[in-house]
DNA sequence: CGCCGTCCTTAACAAAGGTTAAGGACGCAA
DNA sequence: TTGCGTCCTTAACCTTTGTTAAGGACGGCG
């Protein structure tokens, strides 16, 4: 696969609204985000993990509405459109997977409106992180329910759509609950099954075909013991 | 096109999450919407109007996530899942304008989000308007701003994110100021560059290639007057 | 080593919107 | 015609969240 790589700092545009890319971005390492933004302020419409191809329905796009911004440091690869193009041609079961993705993105953005229109800050909160938690397990970021989070408060509150103030209070009283520990660019789900319950988190939006990345900790303790 | 036409009262559900349907779904009149649903509460994520396909996406999919709800009654088309197959593997253009579609479908997700995520409850709910006209008048069904309205008070709720009350208060408001009229099912946006204005309505997202649906009806006249 | 900028934290206050409740209009069906 | 159900309307009250402001921690850079 013809790439290049590229390294961004965090809060750097990789692509910006209005462009037109003749690339499309697999994200390595880090986080990228939708950010749409305007007179009325800014929001995050999703965020991405490693694995991720952030930009991949936008290939026939004739040009970017959004921009993709990094959370924290990143490495991502450029990839050709021309090569997903001839992947496209070539393999109907590679461009059926494709838009098996795109349906999970859609899929993903669909519940992340339901997020902001159903839930309080703390049960929002508390979801992105539950969603977050999982889409990393699944790639192995999260082995032991921690994982990098060089996101800041305001980029919460972005994501949230909660003020910068506000998403403080909501992460103290995750604290206060024993439900989560953040310190220094890492968050420690403390508490899973608990923090699931909070944001009536039902991952099947995800579109998993592997349910094990949904157990707990103590789930999978137990496991180990019956399989012992 | 093979086709079986469908009749539904408002807030039937034309296909349910977790159904595997075999057909796309045609909307030829009135208002169909995809809701999500579960304890924490309803939400409406899209709206949709005559010509619109809104399961056209889901044609890969193992299963549907949400519902698909009619608001008001609705005449709809059910074109069997194999024709739209064939249709791209015959047709590289007709593929690709399929894909402009659902990138669209994405635009809107995205900017329904940042909606509901970054304006209030007035300036929400003028934003829905404006999206409906301009896109009512794409299709020839808003020619003098003014449509048909078969949404109750609650379903602005489920779609704006607030409740039926403040639903109301909301409705109320743009009365006073004379921005749209709402009686006995129809709408009639009597101010439409206040109601842009309000809103912060920037149509771009939409990616419409004739922008003259965006221009108000003194516009009209004025160019009328113009070429005369 | 010290400065500066970014981020986190807290408090007091203000505003927006949710909840509950109750009455009224309207249309449909018996 | 009457009755019932859905929808609209309004009011009072309360909760959640936003705003503004100020101080403190921390890290990077000169």
């Amino acid at each position: 696969m013809p790439a290049t790589i590229g390294h961004f700092a965090s809060h750097d545009t990789i692509a910006r609204r209005g462009e037109r890319p003749t690339s499309c971005c697999l994200l390595l390492q880090g986080y990228l985000c939708w950010m749409v933004e305007s007179e009325s302020g800014q929001q995050i419409t999703s965020i991405h993990v490693p694995g991720d191809m952030p930009d991949l329905q936008n290939l026939p796009a004739p040009q970017l509405q959004y921009d993709l911004v990094a959370l924290g440091p990143v490495v991502v690869a450029f990839v050709p459109h021309a090569f997903f193009r001839e992947l496209n041609a070539s393999s109907p079961r590679l461009s059926r997977a494709l838009s098996l993705l795109a349906l999970a993105d859609v899929s993903c953005l669909r519940n992340w409106i339901f997020n902001l229109g159903t839930r309080d800050a703390l049960a929002r909160v508390a979801h992105l992180l539950c969603e977050l938690t999982v889409r990393l397990r699944v790639v192995g970021l999260a082995k032991d329910f921690t994982f990098a989070s060089p996101f800041t408060q305001s980029d919460l509150a972005a994501a949230c759509a909660i003020s910068a103030v506000h998403a403080n209070r909501t992460i103290q009283e995750l604290r206060r609950r024993s439900l989560v520990q953040w310190h220094s660019k890492t968050i420690a789900v403390a508490d899973w099954a608990g923090l699931v319950q909070l944001a009536r988190f039902r991952p099947d939006y995800l579109g998993l075909r592997d349910p094990s990345m949904l157990d707990g900790p103590q789930t999978g303790q137990f496991a180990a013991q019956l399989s012992a």
